[in-house]
DNA sequence: TGCCCAATAGAACAAAAGTTAGTTCAGCCG
DNA sequence: CGGCTGAACTAACTTTTGTTCTATTGGGCA
């Protein structure tokens, strides 16, 4: 059973080019090939590929957009990026869109081959630079779950409390000490992190915004 | 100018093939080898490779915990995961204590190869399946500055003012209504999420937890 | 046209959050 | 040792939040 594929792509060298290299391949076949956003949003419901190869820069709509709006009718069908787009914003626009492999133009075709491979079975291949933006920002979110420094073990403890919406007497509760002496604590915390109310605490401690 | 290499792994049959084949392949030299993250951790500071190549389950301390020790002092290093384990905590740890690659032990030498010059030049090479674990928690955390559906556009206007910590009263003014009309607004939104408090409400709408 | 809903407003009241003040205790420093 | 500091604790008091009611306006829809 061959894996089925469908390419968006405006350039005809480079559309004709993958058309033709995967038709060769073993294992590879390709149902359909599009120039515009437009006619794959009419054609892939239909098709229902497993693989779709997209470009993002084409003519009227582009292909992120072609992705969100299609995925939603095709869960199943995979999306494969392969673009010349390296920046921040497609890159994780393109993600969130729904698709699951990202490939630059400059791959070579049999590396391709094998992402598509990969894809299908349920991985996400991706350039190296493009896992490296991932990461990046997995680091940058991760890192807003420690204990705030400038507090003592005792704030950091009534703070995650407070952060998870528990009143004054909850909290007072499960530490088995006054509500007074937690507010205390809380009015320690705000003073050491300049705020003045419990949002603004939480935010500036975990980090959102 | 070749890549300098540092390989970390216990079992000597995999250890000393990466060496050999690695020694062999232009471009790389292997600089030391070690079978525990303690040597490791001593003799890293001071040979300073350009990558190390750390896998997981080692006898005593941990590869993560070793890349967690090293890596602040040796920040130009790059740390390339070689590893069988493939679940999410390990994957996440590992990226999170400053491993920039990521191969299952299943990756071919050649492309090991490929890897190693592509973290070497600001890449995050990844396998697959790990790749696709990334972005699945990148999806998860992006979802979460939506505006919510069940509330008005109103409402959802109002939730993000609320969500800055802002009092009733700098919401009222900034939108130029009564506090009272706030407070309503307010009062809907918590009766439509099944919340009860400020805290719950900016949680259940934007995700933490 | 009549009905429903979102947005607006106000007011009274209860509950929770936030402020201020003060005690105890343990550790540090000269 | 005495004095100082910071953490943990408590309570009285003030402000903000959240609840409950009631009421008006304008838009969309059967």
């Amino acid at each position: 059973m061959s894996i089925s594929i469908a390419i968006v792509e405006d350039l005809d060298e480079v559309r004709n080019g993958l058309k033709s290299f995967l038709s060769l391949s073993k294992g590879f076949a390709v149902l359909a090939t599009f120039k515009t956003a437009e006619e794959a949003l009419v054609d892939i419901p239909v098709l229902k590929p497993d693989i779709v190869i997209m470009d993002i820069n084409l003519p009227g709509m582009n292909g992120i957009e072609c992705i969100r709006q299609v995925k939603t009718k095709v869960p199943a069908t995979q999306f494969m990026m392969f673009t010349v787009y390296e920046n921040d914003e497609k890159v994780f626009e393109a993600l969130k869109a729904g698709a699951s492999g990202y490939l630059l133009k400059n791959t070579g075709l049999l590396q391709l081959i094998e992402a598509l491979k990969e894809l299908h079975s349920g991985g996400s291949p991706m350039s190296a630079n493009i896992a490296r933006k991932l990461v990046t920002v997995f680091r940058e979110n991760e890192k807003k779950a420690e204990p705030v420094e400038a507090l003592s073990a005792r704030e950091n403890e009534i703070l995650l409390l407070l952060s998870k919406g528990l009143l004054y007497k909850e909290i007072a509760d499960q530490l088995s000490i006054a509500t007074g002496t937690v507010r205390q604590h809380i009015h320690k915390i705000y003073e050491k992190l300049h705020v003045e109310n419990r949002t603004e605490a939480i935010n500036k401690a975990f980090g959102k915004n």
